[in-house]
RNA sequence: GGGCGCGUAGCUCAGUUGGCUAGAGCGCUGCCCUUACAAGGCAGAUGUCGGGGGUUCGAGUCCCUCCGCGCCCACCA
């Protein structure tokens, strides 16, 4: 009977509100609106500014990263309704080993970097997956990523665009842009210009197929078979036993080693043992690490068989033997020149020629048989399983080379520890991994990569009239000409005919480790020295969004770079996520085929709906891939449209004065803690707790105050206008603590009354809705809520309906309750559909319901 | 081996400085077309709070210990 509702200001309400095109439909106007956009007339007190992670391209979204991303976003929004301009770009990790491998697979090319460059290549058009890769030049292969990362990319943006990040699109960025290298090649100028980048022989893991040193953060181990053989060296008091291995790199073996206080091997220390086959004498040394539960209690110390070698190496200085060339196959050498002395270099030459050339196993076969022939193996060779390093992605063991690398010196780390705990982490144990690796920490940090596809080092080398390159003196790019490519770009005071030859220049052949670049993001984004206004306005940031596995690499390398160039921390506050699990507490990932398709969740439920699911997640805290929490999720964003539908139907209404009724002031006063709870659990970044308060709060609100409250609304006179403005006032705040969560459903019941955005207006305050409610007991709500519970019981046991008419109540209770009851026993009895309701107060409490006969 | 986290209903999870009879949702059972919502509503059943010990008037919560799971680190001759 519309003719009877009061004349309604609603203009847009439909007729079965829905969730279909909701997304397509806001998406739209978000963008036509810039209403994400980032004012950079604002002040740095004014912005909340994010540090978004940039996913890398190398594969594609997985639920993992939705349910992360979402939690940032659902913080951003908060602090947008805050108040805060929120400064909130995107990035894409399009640098990097990963991506080079994708676009090599994709486009089936090959870089040979002693091709030059073709001008006249173009991508293939098809790719035959049998055919042998085009071998093409780095530049040409440079130019091919560009080309083909952005395919990645704009899938990337339309998924996040869906699941509704509030990003600024206008703030994008690649970490291989040009603003990207050039933020990444000042960071790394300005360090080498104060000698904390430095340029060294090193030993570095290496990936023989990739041919290049591999970052720690991208190692895995795997379980291998492998074998123990008791080699017999020559001791000062006769053969000494020594288990390996890796016989293989006999030629590389420099000492041996035993645990200082192993009785055995004590009064050898100091001695020397001669190497079998080879006759290299070699010292017999003590060292912690040496477990005398292994094998025969003492090692033979190779340059280099593992990391352990590279630690005695360095602790006990001892000189380099590398035979392992970065194909994977032994080198040739000349024994008795210095390095190589023997004690029968002619015998060495002969068993040593006969490995020269071989890949690693082949030599490894040899070597035993040549040892098994001379009798210089005992017993049998033993069989074992062991853990070996890999590149993730790789197909053979890790070695251990020597080579150039650039290396960024470690703060000390009392200074680091110091950054660690001047840092707000979410939740706060994650600082404790944070210092555990600072504590940890040994060496420099190697930022090089022999590959092309990254940021190149803005250096060059000066080569003598010898043509021999002087890797200690390099020749540093201008700042003011970044960035650069040193492989095309001539440095000052050459000629580019100069290039690679005697008396000229040789570029360096290297890129920079991805972290290199990615702990830059902070400047990328802020735009450090290329816009000092927005650097001013945003650095440093509030909020670094991150996971908990690259605590140690990302976070831990921001730090550093922070410090080193600002002298501060890089943002105010981390937030750690955890990441999805399947239903076998599984690590959700690509690789393992138990990733679902973000795009198919998203279509199945929809975007407030993952949201919903991820928004339970607590910060920190894995979850695990839950369908059925999407269900609840949509079933929520439904639930606001109807229930909003009913609140508006009255029409839009304000004026506090008029909410009269103690149970409408009961409500909004539930409600200002609800709002307090909320802003508080935000404010501590624990978005999950805000959701689950105000869900609770939505769900009792609907079942009950709607309820209570329906019929009075349908009514007339001042105790209606009561209910009409509650409903509107609650209306407004309920979906604004909702709006991070279900920024779709709740922008479009905005739009039903509103203008402007729900997403650029205020936080709810509770002091609004404390005094709108004139500071009323809440209690009035609770009591009528419970009774109504009591006569539905009665009515449901009855088997009966809810509007089935009931003769009397009868409610015994505290003298209290019974006040509270008194003030809304009208509306319980129009909700209840209660004939009679009497009430007593009793120390037994009581609820007698009396169903009307149905006769 | 070290560090951190987790273990609460069949499932996914809350439970804040110790405090009434341990909660929610899903699922399950029953009922109800009720003028926001049947893609809905109402009601109901469901627990050795991983095991053991301790502190306390009182422990899911604090302490010790053990078990299981996960992640990170170390080891991997």
């Amino acid at each position: 009977m519309p003719s009877q509702l009061p004349c309604a200001l609603v203009t847009t309400i439909p007729e079965k509100p829905s969730l279909e095109g909701l997304e397509a439909k806001w998406r739209q106007q978000w963008d036509a609106d810039g209403t994400y956009r980032f004012d950079r007339t604002k002040t740095r007190a004014e912005v909340f500014s994010i540090d978004t992670p940039p996913p890398t391209v190398s594969g594609s979204l997985h639920p993992g990263h939705v349910f992360s991303y979402t939690h940032t976003d659902l913080i951003a929004r908060y602090q947008r309704m805050r108040g805060k301009e929120v400064f909130y770009p995107m990035g894409w990790d399009d640098n990097g080993l990963n991506v080079e491998r994708r676009v090599q697979l994709l486009t089936g090319t090959i870089v040979d970097p002693s091709l030059p460059y073709d001008p006249d290549f173009r991508r293939p058009e098809k790719v035959d997956k049998k055919a042998r890769a085009v071998a093409i030049s780095r530049p040409n292969f440079i130019e091919l990523c560009e080309e083909v990362v952005p395919e990645f990319e704009t899938a990337y943006h339309e998924l996040w665009a869906t699941v509704g990040l509030s990003v600024d699109w206008d703030h994008t960025y690649t970490t291989i842009g040009p603003k990207a290298v050039r933020t990444s090649q000042r960071g790394f100028l300005r360090l080498a210009g104060r000698d904390l980048a430095y340029r060294s022989e090193s030993p570095t893991l290496w990936d023989v197929d990739m041919r290049t040193s591999v970052a720690q953060a991208e190692l895995e181990d795997r379980e291998l078979p492998g074998a123990y053989h008791k080699l017999v060296f020559d001791g000062p008091d006769g053969p000494l036993l020594v288990d390996t291995t890796r016989p293989e790199l006999l030629p590389a073996c420099v000492a041996v080693v035993a645990h200082p206080d192993d009785p055995r091997y004590q009064p050898l220390f100091g001695q020397l043992a001669t190497t079998p086959l080879f006759g290299v004498p070699v010292p017999i040394l003590a060292h912690e690490l040496a477990d005398p539960e292994k094998g025969t209690g003492i090692a033979m110390i190779c340059t280099f068989g593992d990391t352990t070698d590279v630690t005695w190496w360095r602790e006990l200085s001892l000189p380099v033997r590398a035979v392992l060339q970065r194909d994977g196959r032994l080198r040739g050498v000349a024994w008795g020149e210095p390095g190589w002395e023997s004690n029968d270099t002619a015998g060495a030459q002969a068993a040593y020629d006969e490995l020269a050339g071989k890949t690693v196993k082949q030599a490894q076969s040899r070597i035993v048989e040549l040892l098994t022939e001379a009798g210089l193996i005992e017993g049998d060779i033993r069989p074992i399983t062991h853990s070996v390093k890999f590149w993730e992605n790789g197909s053979r063991p890790l070695e251990i080379v020597t080579s150039q690398q650039w290396f960024i010196r470690y703060p000390p780390k009392d200074e680091m520890l110091i950054r660690g705990s001047a840092l707000s982490w979410h939740p706060d144990f994650m600082r404790v991994r944070f210092e555990n690796w600072v504590n940890g920490l040994m060496g420099d940090w190697n930022i090089t990569r022999q590959r092309f596809f990254g940021v190149p080092f803005p250096v060059w080398y000066p080569i003598d009239a010898d043509g021999q390159p002087d890797f200690l003196s390099p020749i540093l790019a201008d700042e003011s000409d970044l960035p650069i490519d040193p492989t095309t770009a001539t440095p000052r005071d050459f000629e580019e005919s100069q290039r690679n030859q005697p008396g000229g220049f040789a570029a360096d052949p290297d890129v920079m480790d991805t972290w290199a670049t990615s702990s830059l993001s902070a400047q990328i984004v802020c735009g450090w020295e290329d816009d000092p206004d927005l650097f001013e306005r945003t650095f440093p940031m509030d909020m670094r969004p991150q996971a908990h596995e690259i605590i140690r690499t990302w976070l831990f390398s921001s730090v550093v770079r922070s410090h080193y160039e600002h002298d501060s921390l890089p943002w105010a506050n981390a937030a750690i996520s955890g990441f999805i699990v399947d239903p076998d507490r599984k690590k959700l990932s690509k690789s393992a085929g138990n990733a679902d398709d973000p795009t198919a969740l998203l279509e199945r439920h929809g975007a407030d709906a993952i949201r919903y699911w991820s928004a339970n997640g607590r910060p920190g805290m894995d979850m695990t891939l839950d369908e059925g929490q999407m269900k609840v999720g949509r079933r929520l964003a439904i639930k606001l449209l109807n229930a909003s539908k009913f609140a508006l139907s009255f029409g839009a209404r304000s004026g506090a004065s008029s909410i009269t009724e103690p149970l409408d002031q009961a409500m909004l006063t539930e409600l200002a803690d609800v709002v307090d709870e909320a802003t508080a659990a935000f404010d501590r970044f624990d978005y999950a707790r805000a959701l689950e308060r105000t869900e609770a709060h939505f769900w009792g609100f609907c079942d009950d105050y709607l309820e209570l409250v329906k019929t009075r609304a349908y009514g007339d006179g001042p105790q209606a206008e009561s209910a009409r403005v509650a409903l509107g006032t609650a209306l407004e705040a309920l979906l604004k603590l909702f709006a991070p969560f279900l920024p779709y459903a709740t922008e479009e019941v905005w739009s039903w009354w509103q203008t402007g955005s729900i997403h650029r207006s205020s936080w709810p305050t509770s002091a609004a809705l404390r005094s709108a409610g004139s500071d009323a007991d809440a209690l009035p709500l609770r009591v009528a809520a419970d009774i109504l519970t009591e006569i539905r019981r009665a009515k449901s046991e009855a088997k009966g309906s809810m509007r089935a008419e009931v003769e009397r109540v009868v409610v015994t209770d505290t003298a209290e309750r019974i006040a509270a009851l008194n003030a809304v026993a009208g509306d319980v009895a129009a909700a209840g559909v209660v004939a009679a309701l009497d009430t007593q107060i009793g120390d037994a409490a009581s609820v007698i319901v009396t169903l009307a006969s149905t006769d």
